[in-house]
DNA sequence: ACGATATGAATGAATG
DNA sequence: CATTCATTCATATCGT
């Protein structure tokens, strides 16, 4: 469990096929992209150092030029990066008990499995209150902000329960309410009785 | 350009709700949703053909309803397909190489298909229907952002086969936001109706 | 050869 | 709608 991350080096040659691909079906080769150690290195010195996390549209692209002359990258890879490094960082710290955030009670990494979910709102109903509490905002983003926004809790329990849930405060007089959608939304044919009797399902490889 | 693979599918073979879990804290088999392949197909031909991008209440219910006889889904599951479809076509041109798109066409399927259907419209431009669905996809129209509590609740039975029966019946109108969509005015099916043309848009290598 | 781990990629879900 | 989080899949690489 070591941060040792080997990274296989790639030369900064392009991994083109080198057209070999005289055959069809002849799988890229080049599955995904390996970042060479320089390009590591730049990333991190990114993230570490500069600080970037989450760079937007305009960075990322500068950022991949820049690291395209170490080898080939894309601006997906650039994101994905950044966007992976940041969670697996995050996660690594909910092993670690890093939390330097307050104290918080003793925490064993046995209870990864029990941070989980934040009641946004909760899933199925008919769950006769109780459970669904302690949660703690590792992150602190979550907070349980939003109480009752959305109610798409569909469902429909056979069980007969209420879908509004009784806490719910289910008053939907969307008539006239401001909400705004499309104004053009698409054409009317959303639907349309399909019997779709397509038996293709292609399984693919 | 990507070899874009999809990765899990979980094919409808599976059970759809997995059968009451008779366990209480058995790991609610899936959390979140897994669209079959059939519905992701669905929803592309939605997104591509018909140029639906951001579907209101009814439609999602619509759609969702259809798309129910091929897996277990809700509302919102539509709801954020679209959402994070459109997010990511624009997300992905701006890694690319950031054209500065002007406005595009509600359709384009030339990022996944590129034939494939093309030759469908513009037939002859004397053909009436078909082409273009009419709406632009300029932003600016109001948020669907549900700050407003939206109510898609329970909604629509999923054994219908024919949901609009009888010239579209919809029972569920508009939010009464006046700006509906005006019923066939302008466009009108993209073209024929549907005819779910089984051709592999899954994503192709 | 495997199995474990690290990490790129994809995408559902949410929030702002 | 833009951004971000979370989760999961796919695969490269290394250890034994």
């Amino acid at each position: 469990m070591e941060p040792q991350q080997q990274q296989h080096q790639q030369q900064p040659d392009e991994d083109n096929n080198g057209g070999a691909k005289g055959n069809f079906l002849c799988r890229q080769t080049s599955t995904r992209w390996t970042p060479t150690a320089d390009q590591i290195r730049i990333l991190k010195e990114l993230y570490y150092i500069k600080g970037v996390r989450s760079p937007n549209g305009a960075e990322i692209q500068q950022i991949s030029a820049r690291l395209r002359k170490y080898g080939k990258i894309e601006g997906k890879n650039v994101f994905y990066w950044f966007q992976n490094h940041k969670a697996r960082e995050r996660q690594k710290k909910i092993f670690t008990n890093e939390v330097p955030m307050q104290q918080r009670t003793a925490w064993k990494p046995e209870d990864y499995y029990s941070y989980k979910y934040s009641n946004r709102f909760s899933s199925s109903s008919a769950n006769t209150g109780a459970v669904t509490v302690g949660q703690r905002d590792i992150y602190g983003y979550g907070s349980v902000t939003m109480q009752e926004k959305i109610f798409w809790n569909c469902s429909v329990p056979a069980g007969g329960s209420n879908i509004g849930a009784g806490g719910g405060s289910m008053s939907n007089p969307n008539y006239g309410s401001g909400l705004a959608i499309s104004p053009h939304s698409s054409s009317y044919t959303v639907f349309d009785q399909d019997q779709e009797a397509d038996a293709e399902i292609e399984t693919l490889p």
